[in-house]
DNA sequence: TATATTTGTACAACCGATTGCACAAAATCG
DNA sequence: CGATTTTGTGCAATCGGTTGTACAAATATA
């Protein structure tokens, strides 16, 4: 009180209780009597009593802090993820700590070391694009916080991961665009270390096998899947002596390059090209014409990752087995790929 | 060590120091001798210690814990700015704590709670649209904990904030509309209990009086300024007797909605209705035509903001100024405004 | 009614680092 | 060379809840 700052031994004081039955009391302990409760917690509001999560923290060991590591907060999927996890997390009385790797190594270590020296209960994250070792994902297992990974996740045993099924969506995609008529479709893929961009190409592989399609190695150009490219992409297709019909970027940012190339020479959309992309970022609805897209499930994810890391929690104890979630993602047809038929 | 943990008492013990001396060498205290420190620190990273925020937090009071509320962080815009806090906040050590109020006020009252309970240092946010009263904000101040604002700020004199020049913003752009030919010019403007919509309205009226154009009460739509508020905003507007030849929205997703409206109705970009959007979200560089908007030096904003919050920390003590920084904001121009001249 | 159980609260150690104060040893000064 | 200042470290209290244990009073059980 004395510097605005109420404490437990304020109420206690002003009610003749211990600090301990004050903690107790707050913290709705079935050993203490309903009146003394009810007690306790009159004086609290009056004293404008505010719960030091710090002090209690020290002592318990857990902070109720749960912090999540994204690449960037601005992509929509991860905000969505954020929202998931949000609403899940706040429900059980945790609050979220979110940090951006900016797809940069170092600055995912030290987003770790930021949230590991301020005792964070557990992690969410999807990996960085640029990570290729993961010591200190594995620093974390080994100090028993819970880690949950979403979308890009490692190949590790010990870490549940939440992810859609990407090889699906991919060969959903890649189906969709031979059923529009396209014979030639070309891919824009990720890095291969990373497993989403992996299945994705396998399920354009798979996709073209399966409609008795070839599976051409010029088709494929590999790329940080970012909006140039996407440009550098599609030029390069461009200039093939037989030109694709078709082309399905592992990111809606590829495609949006491409897109813009297309536009630029003048290229029909979808007639001449058609196009999908992966994400299904909002600005996909606004592009004209619309880009058709693989949908991730981004608020599911979040929540499936939240809950995960809840039971992960509860089990403290005992051996928890990791738990591999994979979600179903929704193709979301629009111009881009729609031809008259 | 035991349970994986190691605390200065354990390496005191190993050197047969004080937890005291321990501490100190740590922290690089100038009375501890270098070769103390030295051996501190290695026996430190041999038993792979690391310091516990938390402890340290409780005892010195200062977390160093930077707290940031958004409406929402998949704003470009608030992506950035966060970008430009932590720039300035981790190089002075501060973690930051980002959450979102998703716009809504109840959010952000729990939003600040939450903040206060885990005892951050100081807070940085952006008012929720639908924010009226600030009793919570206010309540922050009270307790004496460094607060910025920006962006969207509040009409209150304890409080440093950060927002650009809106009025300029506005100026620019319809000055830049009436530049192209444009004389009928409309606005989509918002919340006006928000400074920032209130400013950007002054700014289009003196902006047009100042070129001898008259201010009409039924070109000016008042809206949450979002994707739909746009679409209806263009039709309530296509629908007078005299339409307007320009539209300057206050903000890019009511342009958006405007610019979806026009296409529909096959009517041209810029040279039937030209339109100016206010963020420059990238996705005003992907639609077509591109959509001339203002940018708002975000990461700028958000580096003041962090720079601002250091120097209220370091003031703790004295009675701080609160500073009000102004940006200038930049104008860019995109197909959507550019008249062939 | 005597005994066993449950209920309600108090006591005190504890979490792990920080920090004002004390004090001896070393360095500096007159 | 004695007095003063500086340097390096230790002591112990402290931050504010949490929690295992103890114990008296109330209640239930036989």
């Amino acid at each position: 009180m004395a510097n605005g700052k109420t404490t437990i031994y304020d109420i206690a004081k002003r009610l003749q209780v211990t600090p301990s039955t004050v903690s107790r009391a707050l913290s709705n302990h079935p050993r203490i009597s309903s009146k003394t409760k009810k007690a306790v917690q009159e004086m609290a509001s009056q004293l404008n009593y505010r719960h030091n999560n710090i002090a209690a923290a020290l002592r318990s060991g857990h902070t109720h802090l749960l912090g999540v590591i994204l690449p960037k907060v601005n992509r929509h999927f991860f905000s969505s993820v954020v929202k998931g996890i949000e609403q899940v997390a706040r429900e059980a009385g945790y609050n979220v700590m979110i940090t951006q790797s900016y797809d940069d190594t170092a600055t995912e270590r030290s987003n770790i070391s930021a949230m590991l020296q301020s005792q964070v209960d557990g992690i969410i994250a999807s990996i960085a694009t640029e990570t290729t070792e993961f010591a200190h994902f594995q620093r974390v297992i080994n100090e028993n916080i819970p880690l949950v990974l979403f979308d890009r996740v490692m190949e590790i045993s010990d870490v549940s991961t939440v992810v859609i099924d990407d090889y699906q969506g991919a060969y959903k995609a890649v189906s969709h665009l031979i059923g529009q008529g396209c014979r030639r479709i070309a891919h824009l893929t990720g890095e291969p270390h990373l497993n989403i961009y992996k299945y994705r190409l396998r399920g354009y592989r798979d996709a073209l096998e399966d409609h008795g399609l070839p599976y051409l190695e010029e088709m494929v150009i590999k790329s940080q899947v970012q909006l140039e490219d996407g440009r550098a992409g599609m030029e390069q297709l461009l200039a093939l002596a037989e030109r694709p019909d078709a082309v399905f970027a592992s990111s809606d940012y590829a495609a949006m390059g491409a897109m813009q190339v297309l536009k630029e020479r003048n290229l029909k959309i979808p007639e001449e090209m058609a196009l999908v992309g992966f994400m299904n970022e909002p600005f996909t609805a606004f592009v004209e014409p619309g880009l058709t897209s693989v949908d991730q499930m981004s608020e599911e994810m979040g929540r499936f990752a939240a809950e995960i890391f809840l039971e992960q929690v509860q089990a403290k104890g005992k051996a928890f087995v990791p738990r591999k979630t994979v979600l179903t993602p929704e193709l979301i047809i629009r111009g881009s790929s729609r031809k008259a038929q």
